[in-house]
DNA sequence: CGAAGTTGACACATTTTGTTACAAAGTTAG
DNA sequence: CTAACTTTGTAACAAAATGTGTCAACTTCG
């Protein structure tokens, strides 16, 4: 996989703090994505990945604090609060909902940089059992996908090898079934990287995987293709 | 050990600040060593005995926090950190990944022999600590592994013998089962060096491990290659 | 010192992956 | 309905990463 740069989720209601603080992060190698709302996170998050988000507090809408809730109980993905008000009791409560530090607006964003790099370090250090992790074993159609031998078990247990590749991309599309998913979100959760023009690249890895997948790769059943839209996993998995 | 006195390793990349704190700490009855990173460090923990880490919290290369929390999931050391940074959020964050104090820099190196004297007697003073370590019998797949007579033992008991590096190798990953290593972490775990561009003495040491490991070596089942990640250990082990 | 065993460096084989090119399938304008 | 265009499928190739044999340097033990 490539080890690419930490992507940022800056969630701020305020285009003016928000796109000034994306360039800056993206200056400082960091992959950076922006959302106006709770609502417009919820909808990056789902489709594609992030390492960290960056949440101000008082949002019209869905307010940071709530929105932090949800993420904890979603997952283990790094949340640092902006907070306008000084207030000793928000920070309390944004420690306690799980956020892993906060920063008073206005903030030098050299500081800011400091503490996401710093809790980035912290997170990449905890021990694998406290990571958010996929279910071992997942049945759809007529397979298990084991995620720790990282192979496609047949009906008669019998293993089949997955490349990095295609154990990633089938990884990707049995957490997400039945969304369609663009090409883009596709390299970006599976290697994490941009898509070039004329990039090829997910449409072979998709060829590949069928051909081990399906019964008649030619009519696939379980990935199909949504033309000018991307690919659905469209079979029902089930977490063993 | 033939001094009775505690063994204190001073990690610090700055020598102006290493060696000056070594001699002082052997003047007041301690005895101390250096290492000039955490690396270096990790290394010296492999083989010599230490009742104590002093610990600098920016350095290059793998930064105090990081190494410090490394300690804690693999003992119970104490450790006092030395930080330049008067910053209060560095300070909790120490303390919270299970540092025993900290001092900020210049320090009075009185005051530090005074905090490394009352933590030492304070630890002493606990109930005998099980040594948390590897276990002495690991059994997975079809082998136990055991780590006093380091060598693999089949069903039928019979030993199998392992080099120093197989046997090293092979408990890095019976610690970290379902874990992906990169090639960079198991040379840092196994022989505490830096990977040199090409280098591919981890590869080797794989395959002859999986020689003697596995059925069928050319399609290992213990220990998998994770493409352009590393390898992980796929086997459950079971402590016996 | 010498013999046996261990380890890393190197070379080359093999596998995996991305890129390119082109064919096939789907869509749209007229 | 057909031609032009867009999008997807797939083979073939190239690039990158890994597997593995060989050998020399080094260790260990006598």
């Amino acid at each position: 996989m490539a080890e690419n740069n930490p992507h940022i989720l800056v969630v701020d209601d305020a285009r003016d703090v928000r796109d000034p603080l994306i360039r800056y992060l993206q200056k400082n190698s960091f992959r950076a994505t922006g959302a106006e709302s709770a609502a417009a996170a919820r909808k990056l998050l789902r489709t594609r990945s992030f390492d960290f988000v960056v949440l101000d507090v008082i949002m019209p809408g869905e307010d940071g604090l709530t929105f932090c809730r949800y993420l904890r109980e979603n997952g283990e993905i790094p949340v640092l609060f902006l907070t306008g008000k000084t207030d000793e009791v928000d920070r309390i409560v944004g420690i306690e909902l799980g956020a892993d530090d906060y920063v008073v607006k206005p903030f030098n964003p050299r500081e800011l940089i400091a503490r996401i790099g710093a809790i980035l370090r912290r997170v990449k250090a905890l021990p694998p059992r406290l990571k958010a992790s996929v279910p071992p074993r997942v049945q759809f159609d007529r397979w298990v996908l084991d995620s720790v031998r990282r192979e496609l078990l047949d009906e008669r247990g019998v293993g089949i090898p997955l490349s990095a590749g295609e154990f990633a991309l089938l990884s990707v599309f049995v957490e997400r079934p039945k969304v369609v998913l663009k090409r883009e979100d596709l390299l970006d959760l599976t290697s994490g990287r941009e898509a070039l023009p004329f990039d090829r690249a997910i449409d072979n890895a998709i060829m590949r995987l069928r051909r081990k997948l399906e019964a008649h790769p030619r009519f696939p059943q379980i990935i199909k293709t949504v033309w000018g839209g991307g690919y659905v996993f469209a079979a029902e998995p089930v977490i063993l």
